[in-house]
RNA sequence: GCCGCCUUCGUCUAGUGGUUAGGACAUAGCGUUCUCAACGCUAGAAGAUGGGUUCGAUUCCCAUAGGCGGUGCCA
């Protein structure tokens, strides 16, 4: 049996799309369920549009998604070089081949004639065909319009025939012979187009399948031609639905982020964007719906994909993510998080890290994603300016104060650290001084936040200790005076 | 226009020739409660349409519609 290999061969021509990840992600879970290899392949066919710093920029993506690759540049692999611009003299190679065995030729059609081609089908109602004019010239009127510098690309012959192919996800699909013409592989600056490359490569990369996005799928029957042009066995192909936009239309940012280090910015997790991602387009047909990344390669199976797009959902993705930020080990979430609140400038090289591990343990529960941190725990680093009138919303002047001394004496004394005995102490004292519960919680709570919607009285004691405890209180206290 | 692919709650999906069509997210209500979350419970919410086949179809077949993708000397 020949071992799986599978690739993402995106091309470097912007942002790492969202998209790629999703695709990379199926091919990894594929290669690894069947104990094969996962590689990369930078698609830099197109001088004009791509930039070595988004190449740089998938690399980073995949490693920050524990996505790793068997084979891929700057890694190297037994299938080198692994960009297709540094694979040029193969593409050469393998054009002069099939113009010399009769299986392509020179088109010297100009781009206007081309038009006018395409403008008569589409009056006829029928498919856009190249006519194949040039396909019938003569060895030596080709050879002369060469000698006289005349441009020209270079077009497969494609035979009259209906091409079939069994999709592991979609089934047999088959393309008429009518829609099928003659199509350009090399460009007449003598660069290769994507269909030539991606088959050259995929052959020579020993590729047993190709898991791409459905948007590949008209160029499947092309690519089968020139593999039979070619002479080389076939991959299997498995076209992957689409991801989609709420409007159903190819996720594009249109609609909010697409690009990977986006999310990775805003705080997602790489954890949480893996299995929210594998869960769109397939399940594993269980209720179950966390899945660490071997968990999913065990329970993968690429026939079980859905054929019909997916909507990108923001709010299960940060359900995911809530999921995942909750699982963090404490150190772990104070790391992360530590950016975010550096940035917002609630702490410096000099804070306490243990006093930001005790802020985010109160708070970790409500954290959707990590930007959200600062929003969450600034009244923690500092007590904002807030009415006096506050204080006093549940109660009088005097259960307020009441209630503030009888938690200021409590600082002043011992009282219990850890949250499960200081709650149970403070939910003695409403009846110990004859007021209501919101009468005793609410201004001493408001005192120590300083905003109305806060954690309870006895974690916000927690978090900010005792010192900053105590201070907040006579602040409040003073407050109520005035 | 032409070609291809697709179609179960708002969304992601499960499942089946006879089911109260299941779960999750989201939404709403209730509970808990010192507020906000979190948490718990409850509710509403779906097989595009039309034809067949069948005792019976969401499930099988056909057609239509709709959506999306492709239609490049982009990938």
């Amino acid at each position: 049996m020949a071992i799986v290999r599978t690739r993402v061969a995106p091309s470097p021509t912007g942002h790492m799309h969202i998209g790629t990840v999703r695709t990379g992600l199926f091919n990894y879970l594929f290669a690894k369920a069947h104990h094969g290899a996962f590689l990369l392949r930078i698609e830099d066919t197109d001088p004009v549009r791509s930039k070595p710093e988004y190449e740089a920029e998938i690399l980073k993506g995949f490693k920050w998604l524990g996505l790793e690759f068997d084979e891929g540049p700057n890694l190297g692999g037994n299938y080198g070089p692994y960009r297709q611009s540094e694979r040029l003299d193969l593409y050469r190679e393998k054009t002069s081949w099939l113009l010399d065995n009769g299986l392509a030729y020179q088109c010297f059609c100009t781009e206007a004639e081309l038009e006018k081609v395409k403008e008569k089908s589409a009056q006829q109602g029928l498919p856009p065909r190249y006519s194949g004019k040039c396909r019938t010239r003569s060895r030596d009127e080709r050879l002369r319009l060469q000698n006289e510098g005349q441009p020209f690309t270079v077009r497969l012959i494609v035979p009259r025939e209906d091409i079939t192919f069994t999709d592991l996800i979609h089934g047999a699909v088959t393309t008429k012979a009518e829609v099928l013409d003659d199509f350009v592989i090399v460009r007449s600056d003598d660069t290769p187009l994507y269909n030539f490359t991606a088959v050259i490569d995929d052959h020579a990369m020993a590729i047993t399948h190709v898991i791409r996005g459905e948007d590949h799928l008209s160029n499947t029957p092309k690519q089968i031609i020139l593999y039979r042009a070619l002479g080389w066995e076939l991959p299997v192909f498995a076209h992957l639905p689409l991801l989609l936009n709420p409007d159903k239309s190819k996720m594009s940012k249109r609609f909010g982020d697409v690009e990977l280090l986006r999310f990775r910015d805003e705080g997602y997790l790489s954890q949480a964007l893996i299995n929210f991602l594998a869960f769109l387009g397939w399940n594993p047909k269980t209720d179950r719906e966390f899945f660490t990344l071997p968990e999913l390669i065990s329970a993968f199976h690429i026939e079980q994909v859905n054929k019909a797009g997916a909507i990108f959902n923001r709010a299960k993705l940060d359900y995911f993510n809530q999921h995942y930020v909750r699982a963090l080990p404490l150190d772990r979430l104070i790391e992360l998080s530590w950016p975010y609140l550096e940035n917002a400038g609630l702490v410096a090289e000099s804070t306490d890290r243990s006093m930001v591990g005790r802020v985010l343990t109160v708070v970790r529960d409500r954290i959707r994603t990590l930007s959200e941190v600062p929003s969450l725990t600034d009244f923690f680093f500092l007590l904002p300016a807030y009415d006096p009138a506050l204080l006093t919303e549940k109660g009088s002047k005097a259960t307020a104060k009441q209630s503030l001394e009888i938690l200021l004496t409590f600082t002043e004394k011992e009282y219990p650290r850890d949250l499960t005995s200081l709650t149970d102490l403070l939910k003695l004292q409403p009846a110990a001084l004859g007021i209501s519960n919101g009468e005793f919680f609410w201004p001493t709570r408001v005192a120590l936040a300083g905003k109305a919607q806060s954690p309870s009285t006895a974690e916000m004691m927690m978090a900010l200790g005792n010192t900053e405890t105590q201070t907040r209180l006579r602040v409040a206290l003073s407050r109520l005076e005035t």
